[in-house]
DNA sequence: AATTAATTTAGAATGAGTCTAAAAAAGGAG
DNA sequence: CTCCTTTTTTAGACTCATTCTAAATTAATT
């Protein structure tokens, strides 16, 4: 594992936050400057393929990572942006029953409006 | 509603694929020649405002369009590409639960092997 | 220490999707 | 219809997140 690598794993752990690239590269060059933007799309996709990271892909949006592997869904505040982590009990062993364990991953989002933002509209 | 419009919802209607804006383009060109990219571009952006069809992002692959407003996920293939429909009963109901009613809409997506690909796979 | 393989780098390239401004079509009002 | 206003269409330029390239550096292996 080099430095690069090592630097952008623990950047995106080290936040509960789900940055973009372009995020991930400013805080990795805090500690290593002159790192790459090539360098973090590679390990990005290297530490996506390895498992040890999570792409979101979302609507008119930049990807972002998350650096749990433990599957979940994402809920995406339609008035602030937000996105935070949600789970559904064994939600995968009930896909794994739908698809005759075939199954690779899943990615769930909802598109809702947070506690916060729904009290805003209210007011 | 232009003759183009309702040109590309009928285009998308017709089949129960899930197609490409580029596919769309292609198609929609057979019946009304010389029609514009950017018209295709403006009016999946409308439909989809109007709820009459929705899209479907995925990764690492370019948005596809779906003629079907009741609510379900798609299973994408990681081998064949093919892209399928699947429905939980009742999701939507559990997902209001879980939002306690501030749900405005999910996508559900399942990266599997679908049956031929896994049969193909073992021979 | 020498050789081979993998990674990093800067910058060019890609391409799905968006924007622009002018032309065409649609929708009203009388 | 006819005039006027608004919306839509069009071709092509543009954007910008991401990918690619080829040379340079670093790591791993012998």
């Amino acid at each position: 594992m080099t430095r690069q690598k090592a630097c952008i794993l623990e950047v995106i752990r080290s936040d509960k936050a789900h940055h973009t690239a372009d995020e991930i590269l400013a805080m990795a060059a805090l500690r290593l400057p002159g790192i790459s933007r090539a360098t973090v799309y590679n390990n990005l996709k290297a530490l996506e393929r390895d498992k040890l990271i999570r792409r979101i892909t979302a609507e008119d949006s930049k990807d972002r990572y998350d650096g749990s592997f433990i599957p979940h869904g994402h809920l995406f505040c339609t008035e602030c942006g937000e996105v935070t982590d949600f789970d559904i009990p064994d939600f995968c062993g009930m896909l794994m029953d739908y698809t005759e364990g075939r199954m690779d991953s899943y990615e769930l989002k909802v598109r809702y409006v947070c506690k916060k933002c729904c009290a805003d509209v209210n007011n």
